[in-house]
RNA sequence: GGGUGAUUAGCUCAGCUGGUCAGAGCACCGCCCUUACAAGGCGGGGGUCAUAAGUUCGAAUCUUAUAUCACCCA
């Protein structure tokens, strides 16, 4: 092995053997189809879009589901971890769509076919980036069961959900109010609308009443839209308008006249107290104009500009150009009372970033209130189970409050929607127009035209969980597989996709989708700000995983910018956080740092020291198998049945790994993967490492031990390390990988791969409480010379002699049976009870009750001594003043449960003697 | 305005059912290139657990309020 782990070297290699060999799939030795008495274990990835390329993110969450997949693998479960990635229908069209409007075109030249036949080129080329990248993250995904929203098993479920809906009326067509991108030219769902403050202005308007008697003044955030009114509102209530209300209008800058009316949702506290009513272009003056019966005039064209409803004068500007229009005219007529600076709330669209309108056209819906009440049931009764739990109360809030879901976008690329409209406008919904023909008796001499829009992307993945695994037809696959075990994802799509899936799976498969929803933080800078290619502090996993020299970041963050100002502030920033680069990690670090830090319900500050500081975590386990193998590879591990002799640290360790392992299991059945990481750490560095070998070696490399003793202990430390090598598989395959393959046959394992062994199972009969006991005692021995060797700079590689006094039975049988490691980690030159009280002039420590006394003669000074002795009885006294007030607190002994009031006794007897010791020690150095 | 979460060492974070829970890594200080590892070893310093009240024999942990920050929804 090489002396320094080296990722590079191993990972590729590695996840090419797996793949080949078919590991990740869950019938590669077994038909899916026969009962092979197995659970199986399911998790769907969440389809990443076809155009993605990995982010920090995804790095995170295809940990998680790893991990979590290569457990239940290793616990012997039909395990499928299914991968796909999905069509991400505005996404992707605009990316194209890009590229062809470099070229000098639009895709209304290309005209639609020819457009989407270019998407399906672009994807066959450049569409597999991100699968790419999951292969390079470790991912097990099951790659010969890859699905694409759009293949043609997954538009059948799609063609089949919506005709069935339909034949419910679960699915209609009407016109109504929608959020409109007119960039896009597209409806877009309410999730797909962001609103944030933005600076504005509030304009004040004087509507003149029809008999002469004065003007109402209204105020409002889009003046353009006063084109479109058919009413002004006021609270019935209001005292200051209670004569107005019924009276008429005459509407500036139009011909028409509108009424004042009163209604209860108008704010007599806002602005006028007035609000001039637009019912086609706003959405509470859309519900208050079918209150009140209102006329809806639709002032805009589909580019927001204003259509020929409006006076002439108005018409083909755009939106803004006529409002600068209109306020113009407005305060040439003496109309216009006041402007205010206002902060308002603007919507955009999340793709094109373009103000959306309220716009009415006609769309498909999906009627969603019969569909949410099983949902909301799903996971009031626990079938589905949040985790974090309380996720489930943001999933309840919406879920309460949710309206129709308009399914319909008027974009190319997704799947057209199952609908045929004959000359007359009748509309036929069916699979194919074959089956509308069918099923309605229409002959060839009727024309019938598809439906021009296609169905928004959330549409398809609702699904994901049951279509990909062949539904509707009934698949082994489905039924092994579904419902799923649980879904890991982030919380910004749970109702985006979590709640259309589980609204969507009860439907058609009358069973959750999956049992558990595990929603995991996001993955942020250093310092806390979220990840944006604008703020210029994207890290790549991939450049995480292989490194990336100063200057190639540095123009990987300021290319292609949408602010190119901002460039040079990103240059600074990147080439003082990164002075060289960064260094090359590797894999199984990167996704180490993530399942640490994985805590429930917390984002992740991501901190390239700890990252680091997992990197050299792979780096100490290599180097710890590089001394195992050193020592077992062609030597005796006791594998012929020969007589074996285990020490103290072999069944010290053998114990800490039972241990070990049923905190792991427990963590990661709990999805605690902070929790199994660290305790992987733990015990690997500060157990295995720090203890284990170093006491390893005082029977290796001592002649005197016996054949039986140092095969015992080369047994144990293959053993352990193999163990210890599958315990962390699953959180890190490749290193494991590296090193199981030298490590198994030493232990008399057949295998082709660490992936497909069994997960470790803690044996509690190998607990064996004495030896952890005693090896702690040792520690404490340990622990106390090196202190005292520390603490009066004495040289490490110095040989002491050390004294004893004050032991017990059990620690003199304690001491005969470890004197050699003793001497051996302590670096000891010998060992002696004292027993007499003529100590020498000596440092102590103690141990329990046990005094170790080392000399001081030429090693030590007599006044440092006294300080440190001072120092140490001080805080001894401290410690038992507490302890005496508390079990002097009559309360306390009387109330605390008895365990507790002993084991505080205990304490404060076992201070109380160390005091003792320490103060004797004291006045030895005093008198002299 | 409604909701959720956070506040623990200089930094990033653990701390499970209230009782060896005041911890880890990084950073810092001292000693050491000891034949697995200097990406290392050994030892050490450092925190009034945001604030205030309360419950309790006992609170980082439970309750309430306040402050600050973050996110979601309107």
């Amino acid at each position: 092995m090489e002396k320094t782990y080296n990722p590079h070297a191993i990972e590729q290699r590695w996840y090419e053997t797996w793949e080949e060999n078919g590991y990740f799939s869950p019938d590669m030795d077994t038909d899916l189809a026969s009962d092979s008495g197995q659970d199986s274990y399911c998790i769907m990835i969440p389809p990443p879009n076809v155009t993605g390329s990995l982010h920090m993110g995804h790095a995170f969450q295809d940990t998680i589901m790893d991990a979590l997949t290569r457990y239940h693998r290793m616990k012997g479960d039909k395990t499928l971890w299914q991968p796909g990635t999905d069509h991400a229908g505005i996404a992707t069209q605009m990316v194209v769509e890009r590229i062809i409007n470099a070229e000098g075109k639009t895709r209304h030249d290309l005209g639609r076919e020819a457009f989407i036949e270019k998407i399906w080129d672009w994807k066959a080329h450049s569409g597999n980036t991100i699968t790419r990248q999951l292969r390079r993250m470790g991912a097990s995904l099951d790659w010969k069961r890859e699905r694409f929203t759009m293949d043609e098993g997954l538009s059948e479920a799609v063609k089949e959900v919506f005709v069935r809906l339909y034949e419910e009326d679960l699915i209609y067509r009407g016109k109504r109010l929608v959020n409109w991108d007119p960039v896009l030219h597209t409806a877009v769902s309410d999730l797909e609308v962001i609103s944030e403050e933005e600076n504005g202005h509030f304009w004040h308007m004087r509507y003149p009443l029809s008999d002469g008697g004065g003007y109402i003044i209204v105020a409002t955030t889009r003046p353009e839209t006063m084109l479109g009114d058919t009413a002004v509102a006021v609270h019935p209530d209001d005292e200051r308008y209670q004569d107005m209300i019924g009276k008429t209008i005459k509407l500036p800058l139009t011909d028409r006249e509108i009424p004042v009316i009163a209604d209860d949702y108008v704010d007599p506290e806002f602005g006028t107290g007035c609000v001039k009513i637009t019912p086609a272009h706003d959405f509470n003056d859309y519900d208050m104009g079918k209150r009140h019966n209102l006329p809806i005039i639709n002032i805009l064209t589909v580019d927001a500009a204003i259509n020929n409803n409006a006076p002439e004068k108005y018409r083909g500007m755009d939106r803004y150009e006529a409002r600068k229009a209109i306020v113009k005219d407005l305060d040439d007529a003496g109309l216009l009372e006041k402007i205010d600076e206002h902060r308002l709330m603007v919507p955009r669209g999340d793709r094109s970033g373009a103000v959306i309108e309220p716009y009415l056209t006609d769309q498909w819906y999906v009627k969603i209130a019969p569909l949410a009440e099983p949902a909301i049931k799903a996971v009031e009764n626990g079938d589905i189970r949040f985790v974090p739990d309380n996720w489930k109360n943001t999933y309840f809030e919406w879920m309460n409050n949710i309206e129709d879901w308009c399914i319909s976008r008027q974009i190319w690329w997704g799947h057209r929607i199952p609908a045929w409209y004959d000359g007359n406008g009748n509309v036929y919904v069916g699979k194919d127009e074959q089956a509308v023909r069918q099923q309605h008796k229409l002959d060839d001499s009727i024309s019938l035209k598809q439906d021009e829009d296609v169905l928004d992307t959330w549409f398809s993945s609702a699904l994901w969980p049951f279509s990909t695994l062949g539904w509707p037809d009934k698949t082994p696959e489905l039924d092994t597989f579904y419902p799923t075990n649980v879904l890991v994802t982030g919380f910004d799509i749970i109702f985006f996709w979590v709640a259309r899936m589980i609204m969507m799976g009860l439907k058609f498969t009358g069973e959750v989708p999956f049992k558990e929803v595990y929603v995991h933080g996001l993955v942020r800078d250093s310092h806390g700000h979220k990840m944006s290619k604008s703020k210029g502090n994207v890290l790549d996993p991939i450049d995480l995983i292989d490194g990336i020299e100063l200057e190639t970041l540095v123009e990987k963050r300021t290319s292609g910018m949408m602010q190119p100002q901002m460039a040079k502030k990103i240059e600074k920033q990147t080439r003082k956080e990164f002075k060289d680069g960064i260094p090359a990690f590797g894999t199984d670090a990167l996704r180490f740092t993530f399942a640490i830090q994985a805590t429930t319900g917390r984002d992740i500050k991501f901190d390239m020291g700890r990252i680091e500081g997992y990197r050299n975590f792979c780096n100490k386990l290599w180097n710890a198998s590089r001394y195992v193998l050193m020592n077992t590879e062609g030597h005796d591990c006791g594998m012929d049945n020969d007589e074996m002799e285990f020490s103290l640290a072999d069944k010290w360790i053998i114990s800490r790994l039972q241990q070990t392992e049923q905190q792991v299991i427990d963590s990661l059945n709990t999805y605690r993967l902070d929790r199994a990481a660290q305790a992987i750490y733990e015990f690997t560095w500060n157990e295995y490492c720090d203890w284990y070998l170093e006491l390893s070696k005082s029977v290796l490399n001592n002649d005197s031990a016996s054949a039986a003793q140092q095969r015992g202990t080369r047994n144990t430390l293959i053993r352990a390390l193999e163990s210890l090598l599958r315990l962390a598989h699953p959180i890190m395959p490749f290193i494991t990988e590296e090193i199981w393959q030298r490590v198994a046959p030493l232990v008399g394992i057949q295998g082709d791969t660490i992936m497909l062994q069994p997960f470790p199972e803690p044996q509690s009969a190998q607990v064996d409480q004495d030896a952890v006991d005693e090896m702690n005692w040792l520690q404490q021995f340990v622990l106390g010379v090196r202190q005292i060797r520390s603490g009066y700079d004495i040289k490490p590689g110095k040989p002491l002699n050390v004294l004893l006094a004050n032991g017990s039975d059990s620690d003199k049988a304690r001491l005969q049976r470890n004197e050699t490691m003793l001497i051996k980690l302590a670096r000891l030159e010998s060992i002696t009870w004292l027993d007499d009280d003529n100590a020498p002039e000596s440092a102590t420590a103690l141990v329990g009750e046990m005094q170790i006394l080392i000399p001081m003669a030429g090693l030590i000074d007599i006044d440092a001594e006294r300080e440190r002795l001072n120092k140490e009885i001080e805080s001894n006294q401290g410690f038992i003043s507490k302890l005496e007030a508390k079990l002097s607190n009559e309360n306390f002994v009387s109330r605390a449960p008895e365990q507790v009031v002993a084991h505080e006794r205990q304490k404060l007897a076992e201070t109380q003697n160390k005091l003792k010791s320490l103060t004797e020690q004291l006045e030895k150095l005093s008198s002299l």
